[in-house]
DNA sequence: CTGAAAGCGCTTACAG
DNA sequence: CTGAAAGCGCTTACAG
């Protein structure tokens, strides 16, 4: 690797008129910028992004943290795409780390991309409590929040609106006629779960429905709980003839369970996903999902975050996504047509 | 954020005892490194990354990049996370980006890992020619192949045997008792696609079947193409009866074209898919699949790095793992049973 | 328009 | 065992 000095000398200038006529173009003559593009071209020069950081405050580094609490569950892929486009059209440089639904992986991540110096971080944070995200932001890090919030903080936040999410599919099926819905919950205590939760609540109160607890479950957002969970449930004499699953790869350990018990979609278990993953559309029958916009949560929670760092003085702002039911064969609507 | 000339003070110390009680602690006295101690907590001192970087040689950033091809597929996104754990478990950092199976974005990436100057690069090359990682291979980076190879350049690669994989598939097919078999390749010229369709004719040719170029198509890799794919192929008149779809997202899509069609599978149209899709299992009939080890082709290829990085002289090293043809529903082989 | 100088936050020979 | 000094590769007031 070439450095600055030696594209100096090559070009017969000083350092300094090298680093302004790459960086600040407009500050040197014509003659000089041709002739330290030159000696840059035959050097292969490419400056340091290391040296540079260390020298430039922040809000320059062009690098922007993301720190993804599972990276194998496709919506936060979509998630990650929708930021990284935003970015990259911008200049920016993702840094993206798998904190693997791992509270102490998130803060290892947190720690490296304050100690790499980005100029901003974007997490859907895995806890709202004593985060290190919180400290951060309490320290001057531009934050924003994605699809998930942390309560109490006055941050940037992009999140769906997932009581609605909930409320709608559970409103779908007892339009359907069904009664005993059951629920089965990510990760308690994020705020996506708790408002899922809360929407299948509501929707069930609002149509005089009682919610008992037996029709619940918690899980931790991975197939293989929605699997134990997807079987205890189903397994009982009084189980549930519809469901909602709160997460996409729960979602995947639910029909594994229910192709383990015999029991056939439809006609003995109306289900509902939540998270229009890319294979939902190609199940037999196709899944009914609520569907959240995850590119757009992404690239929306970017913009805001570009933002921030150009302006890190300004106001919060709150934006808040709309899911969407997206009927296909799970619930047996069309069968419901037909009696 | 405290500097390390904070702590010094605070300490009582000069700031090279500070540095040397954090790196290398058994060079200072206890007593000292205590008191350092004590103010490293006092001040939630952590040091810059940036600034050690920029002082220390080549293989000790604690940083190496990851050049996914593209994150919305479930294999590498396995794959990244198999690197990933091995990477933390020793202490390194891993960046990330997504090139999106764009040659552009893929150079970019190098590009500015390169300038973040990381200690190495792992990567599945989108194309064998005139790569920026080969350049910055011969310019010393530390660099591994995975997934994919880059011919004519003697490189560490860790790869799976597509070839062999392709021809269990093809050879399970004939076995079934199919001689009219389609292949759907993916990306034509990086090497899986190419090996894949090795395979694929030479199964073909080791049981006397013509591989006839209208049974054969290329794709991206993307869901997409695999629709369209799928329903120019199976919408002919004289169309398959059995197909290898070269790639897991494509399969998805030609899962669709098939439903559009009205085929059924595997009466109509037995199916064999490359990678084994977390989806896989859950389809009607369960599809039956070549199962690449994604997480391991990932911790593997990162050994590898960091052994290299450890040791830049080392001689190359290619490892090629085993696929595995896991027999499900999708070629009716329960059905040939019957017959 | 250009150069010399200082400095970003660390680490590491070198002396003591 | 500890400190003063130099330096990693840049950028940017400050003079001219």
């Amino acid at each position: 690797m070439s450095r600055l000095h030696e594209v100096a000398k090559l070009a017969g200038v000083s350092p300094s008129t090298v680093s302004r006529a790459l960086s600040r173009p407009e500050m040197v003559s014509e003659g000089t910028r041709a002739r330290v593009e030159e000696a840059v071209r035959r050097l292969k020069y490419r400056p340091s992004r290391v040296a540079r950081r260390l020298r430039v405050e922040r809000g320059l580094s062009g690098l922007v943290g993301l720190v993804i609490p599972d990276l194998q569950n496709p919506f936060f892929a979509e998630l990650a795409r929708g930021a990284e486009d935003v970015a990259q059209a911008r200049g920016y440089t993702v840094l993206i780390g798998n904190a693997d639904e791992d509270l102490e992986k998130e803060t290892r991540y947190l720690e490296v991309m304050r100690s790499e110096s980005v100029d901003g971080i974007m997490l859907p944070p895995s806890s709202g409590v004593n985060s290190a995200a919180i400290e951060m932001w309490r320290e001057g890090m531009p934050l924003v929040c994605v699809d998930r919030r942390i309560a109490g903080v006055d941050v940037d936040t992009v999140v769906v609106d997932n009581a609605r999410g909930a409320y709608d599919a559970v409103a779908h099926l007892i339009g359907l006629g069904h009664r005993r819905i059951g629920f089965l919950e990510g990760i308690p205590g994020i705020s996506t779960s708790r408002e899922r939760l809360q929407g299948y609540r509501a929707a069930l109160g609002d149509h005089g429905i009682e919610a008992g607890r037996e029709l619940t479950r918690s899980g931790d957002s991975r197939r293989e709980s929605g699997r134990r969970l997807g079987e205890d449930l189903l397994g009982q004499p009084d189980r549930p003839h519809a469901l909602l699953v709160g997460n996409g790869m729960m979602t995947l350990g639910v029909l594994e369970a229910i192709r383990g018990l015999g029991l056939r979609i439809p006609e003995d278990i109306a289900v509902v996903g939540y998270d229009d993953m890319p294979w939902a559309p190609v199940l037999t029958p196709p899944l009914t999902v609520v569907r959240q916009p995850g590119y757009e949560l992404g690239s929306r929670a970017m913009e805001l975050l570009l933002g921030r760092i150009a302006d890190p003085g300004r106001s919060t702002t709150a934006i808040s996504l709309q899911p969407e039911l997206v009927v296909r064969g799970s619930c047996g609507a069309s069968l419901a047509d037909r009696r």
